[in-house]
DNA sequence: TCCTAAGCGAGACGGTACGTCTTGTCTTCCA
DNA sequence: TGGAAGACAAGACGTACCGTCTCGCTTAGGA
């Protein structure tokens, strides 16, 4: 019907403006980057551009919401009575896997907006599941909300490190680094959330 | 002199102009403030503007370091050999006393700038000060790096969550918080480094 | 025969274009009417205005021939030796026959248009026409030139007066001051011409 | 004062811009120029362009006010109380001594704009002129206006013949015949206004 | 009665011009 | 004579149309 031939030509459409801003952030400052410089090289009309995406910041989030939810998707497929405070493990393995993806953003601060957006998101995801855990015992919000913002902001912190520093680390050896650094610094406020 | 007469005026349109990008930041977004914007708040002329300033960018950090100056004074002020890893109940203290400060940069992304700058900052003082700390026991350079980003970007996090999140925390509430959480992470890695 | 069905078809479609064109004619400038307009109007598809049409202009052009057609009908009718340069009495009595069109397309320049097309084309009529009469007598080329485009320049002088001024002048008396006001200048190159 | 140097460089840029218009409109149609050609021809910014002129027709309007109003001067020369309507022999005069110009502006319809603003304007003054002179004679406002566009539509249909016919006459010869048709008429309808 | 080719609506698309906005330079005036 | 004022060139923005195109849907004639 209809829709299938409109869905499959803007899909390619859209998958065009994708690459090329993908193409786009590893060569230059996300700021510099103009609409021109997007619809050149996704060889796309001016006009069709503004149909699909209000801006160029509409368009980049897009982008960047696509790699979050496949980024994610450790933490959807995680068996939900995990005793594990997000699968952080499978994805530090991940970002390993798709290293150059990542790598490619890490050049002109891509790569921040995707964290910050992803630090967001981890961040709704895990204080819902400690209210869940712990609904019985009586924590503040203020303490729940803190724990979130803290294991997410190292989380990130870590990821930042291995893009930039890039030091000679496996998925696993930074896992096992994170949970010792943050672990504690959670349990010290909530008591012991998991075994793992 | 001349020198004195021109000094005067040029401090005396530099402070308009940082009082005018202060008052805009509070009112919108950061992104979204012009150099018009800047210059008709300080009345002020176009070149007379960029007589003193590369660019916003230059105005806003050249702004943004005299506030972090301020904020790292009890870092320069801690005694050298204080046994804490930077003095960070001086730093939640100073924020609280200059509160307002802070609250106006909040809205509108002024705040992320100065913490971001903040950080680096800091990282760097932190990391120079465990080298020296640290000089007989060998630890990696890396090591050394992570728990410079770990320990400034967890306090980033916490300054953030007491702005945004406003829970009613002393200064020497939130260090204490900071110091339960932060600690036993960098000792996991470091071994205890100090004992206050 | 197949051509009998598509011609059906496309008849339709030319008359919907044809009759929006005429309505937006009359409620905004020719030059701010956009294919859009036309195709919403005439509830037709983009592609069937192309395919019936090279463009806007293409479209007017087809429909002030129409318009003209019928208006130089009275010419097409005239007995060939009448004595009279053109038959302009039938020419005003048809315009006021048909005066709600006329008003209609007065705003919004399509008036202008038609009556250049219909000054260029009859001039041309005329000048063939004083050609035949004065065959004999040598008149140059550029004196006839001259006398068509002020004969015919007048006639349009007077109808878009005649529209624009809304004079309560009948199709007669407009002739007839018509013709005391042009034939003595018409003479004055060329001589008696007509006796009527 | 402050405002004659804003007057120099204003007026410079001005020429610049008038200059281009005329020069383009030699080279194609009036429709068909745009405001990118326009400042790309004058060596001027795109903002600079909409800081003098709300649009092309804007420009094109003030460009073609100059000419009609140095075509016009002979009008204002002439003595209040000559006796003759309009001075159109200094008018085709006028007009062959700056030929070039008026055959550059003859392609691209430029012309055509000109003479339909500078008709109005004529048609105008002689109005009122009519008025002054008839004001003891009762004629109706109905056939002065008449009176109006009749001479003024034919001294414009001799104009633009003269232009694309391109007789060799001279400007006497131009208004020798002019006179001779238009003028019959003219009394025709209002008796004897003049004796020249 | 079914088949098939055309006319058609819908509207996505590449492209071009628009008028607006902002930047950083450059010229001119004035103190 | 050096700094302030602001005109300017440059060029990106988001909008509006254009003319082309691809896609299914009707629909009416010939099989």
């Amino acid at each position: 019907m209809r829709n299938q031939k409109e869905d499959r030509r803007s899909q390619r459409t859209r998958r065009l403006l994708h690459q090329a801003v993908l193409a786009l952030m590893q060569e230059k400052r996300y700021d510099s980057i103009t609409v021109q410089d997007i619809i050149d090289r996704a060889d796309v009309g001016r006009s069709t551009f503004y149909a699909h995406y209000q801006d160029k910041e509409d368009l980049v989030n897009s982008h960047l919401q696509e790699i979050l939810d496949d980024l994610s998707q450790p933490l959807v497929d995680a068996t939900p009575n995990s005793r594990r405070l997000l699968p952080t493990l499978a994805l530090f393995q991940h970002v390993r896997e798709n290293q150059s993806l990542f790598e490619a953003m890490s050049g002109g601060r891509g790569l921040d907006l995707l964290l910050e957006k992803a630090q967001i998101y981890w961040r709704k995801q895990l204080v819902t599941d400690l209210q869940a855990r712990l609904g019985n015992e009586q924590k503040s919000a203020a303490l729940l909300s803190l724990v979130g913002s803290y294991f997410t902001g190292t989380l990130v912190i870590f990821l930042k490190w291995w893009f930039e520093y890039r030091p000679p680390y496996s998925p696993e050896q930074m896992d096992d680094m994170f949970r010792r650094m943050a672990m504690p610094g959670v349990e010290a406020i909530l008591g012991k959330v998991e075994s793992g």
